[in-house]
DNA sequence: CATGAATGAGAGTTCATTCAT
DNA sequence: AATGAATGAACTCTCATTCAT
């Protein structure tokens, strides 16, 4: 049993490691050396557990969107209204979002690649998501709510923003300081929610 | 071409081909034998004229946005309402990166990846497309035409949106295949770039 | 070699390769494909044991430096007089280096380069042996067996003689049989050392 | 005529440009494309006056080995006992390595080699050399003055130092710098040749 | 489960040399 | 006499992956 326990142990290891580096790095600027050195793992390690550096891949990007999927299919259990809906999808997509900078340079590489070769595991990830929120929309607009909607236009207003805004940190810290141009640089994690929420609201009224 | 020794025409040949394929397969996915390869030219003139392989990545994109800046600069001279201008702008926008499909996936590619190491020449080429739609925000804030507004967010709602609609083509096209959801999958460029102006100035309404 | 894990005997392996190669045609001169053919091992086993050319052409320079430097401090202690230590040095250097041909390139290759960028190993190898020298002529002169010594000078009178004798053996060859010229061209090591002993024994003298 | 003098100008500068070049970072340290670009001329202007890069490279070497030899006979004419011309020889040679520093990292270079390829021209350049030094010493033998010489020793004994005195200026600097070593690291060039005459003279005495 | 040795393909880059003008 | 464009081979080095223990 202890065994059985470093064995899931030296897999989240792994995971966690490739996901920092993969995210600053991109799938290619990564060497399968390096994530074994960086997780202090022999290498042949990787290659027992997730069988090549693809599958680690998309281990690390469908664990990052089952993660955010589950959290917002929990926090909106609170909501009763579509309004209400939104607002907490917007918010936890957000937070996590927040807390997990791997998540919004995973996802726009992978969108902005076009997903070419999108396994099926991350399409339906990425999928999920976009349904629940399509949902929300839809229920919304039955409600007589939201009015004119394009659910996947929508969809990429909120989340590409977020994505953006937050895979963009750095750069708009350098704009800041280098033109003084107003970039949101130090913006928190509420008010970009809560402005998008307010701004997207507004865009869907009658 | 071979024996047809015109410079401007094998560095255009190369950075065509270069765009299409970087766009494709991103900077660390193409390899500079196969651009050759495509461009039906010897290798070592990539070397020649561009020095190295990055640099040569940095001139595709640069000539990109100075094209799309120049492309929406002139076509805003014909408005001269700030709501005008913010049409012109989401259109201009639209329309070039709708036919220059390889635009899309290189900022994403280089916001995405947090522009890390983003050359200064890039960096100009994206801060000044930015400053374009700021101060066309600004003017219409003081004329009373626009309200609460943060420049950078409302720039990665319009751009981030269109890119990630663009990019995604064969993606949603799937989606809707496979699944019927709503996904906009034959919608054209008049189209998307109608409706994100219409919402657009919605949000930004008193 | 091939399925013979055996780290140490490949490596080895590739330092008496190179060792070899890097004599004959000097650094530039080998490529390090050569060198993995001739080796009979796969090239990437000499990036993985030794970082880089550069890197393994110091271990190859350092490995002669420092058998040598053994092989002198060894012999010399059967020495008690200054004159016997000078005679035992002349000796095993000539004898090491007419067994070991590759030293003399590899040591006139460093130091007529001017060691621009000697590493740091190869400058202590070098260092060891002259001050090996430059000892048993100070305890010489103090007991009055040698006079008026310069050891760099001498230093060199001796090895770089020895060095240059035993690097164009060839040379010397086709300038005897082209020329009937006196040089030396059936010389064998002990007669080289006797001689060159002789001489400085001679040049040293009160 | 204008002409001519530009073309003989042209030849000079590549050839004064190449030496620099190749003394410090030898022969394949040394790219035609360098060459071209510190003589300020276009690189095909090398191939057309020179052919290819080893032509060059031996046209570099000979320039330098005429140059000293042409210096050494003019010089000796002055001499009349073999003590003065070995000393003129001893002098001349000096003086000359001294301020033509290439010209020793050039001799060590290919000498210590092997000269395994060395062409005719730079074979003769060091053959011619070498036979004035012997002559020098086969008279002083015939008149009593030098005993039981071996001249290609002697020889190596004389430029052997010398070459490697002056092409490891830096390297002593650097021992003496950092161990206090005795390295004659601020010997000028008279007194390397005068302590060489006096020591080379005593051991060829009776 | 774990390790270090080994492999083969391919990447980016440089270079000597030639050609067309 | 001179130039810039073009070529093809070679070179150093890296990487994903597998094997033997």
């Amino acid at each position: 049993m202890g065994i059985v326990r470093d064995s899931k142990r030296t897999q989240k290891n792994i995971i966690n490691t490739a996901m920092k580096l993969f995210a600053r790095d991109g799938f290619d600027g990564v060497s399968v050396d390096l994530i074994a050195k960086e997780a202090d793992i022999n290498k042949a390690m990787i290659y027992y557990y997730f069988k090549n550096k693809a599958k680690l891949y998309e281990k690390v990007v469908n664990t990052l969107l089952d993660e955010i999927y589950e959290q917002i299919v929990e926090d909106i259990k609170k909501a009763d209204k579509p309004n209400d809906e939104l607002k907490i999808f917007i918010e936890t997509f957000c937070n996590y979002a927040w807390n997990n900078p791997y998540l919004s340079s995973l996802m726009l590489a992978e969108l902005g690649s076009g997903a070419k070769n999108l396994p099926d595991d991350m399409f339906v990830g990425l999928k999920q998501i976009f349904l629940l929120l399509s949902d929300i929309l839809k229920r919304g607009k039955e409600r007589g709510c939201f009015f004119d909607i394009e659910p996947i236009i929508i969809h990429f207003m909120i989340t590409g923003t977020i994505n953006l805004f937050i895979s963009t940190k750095s750069l708009r810290k350098r704009v800041a300081k280098e033109f003084g141009a107003d970039v949101c640089d130090d913006c928190g994690e509420k008010e970009l929610s809560s402005y998008i929420y307010k701004k997207i609201v507004k865009m869907l009224k009658a």
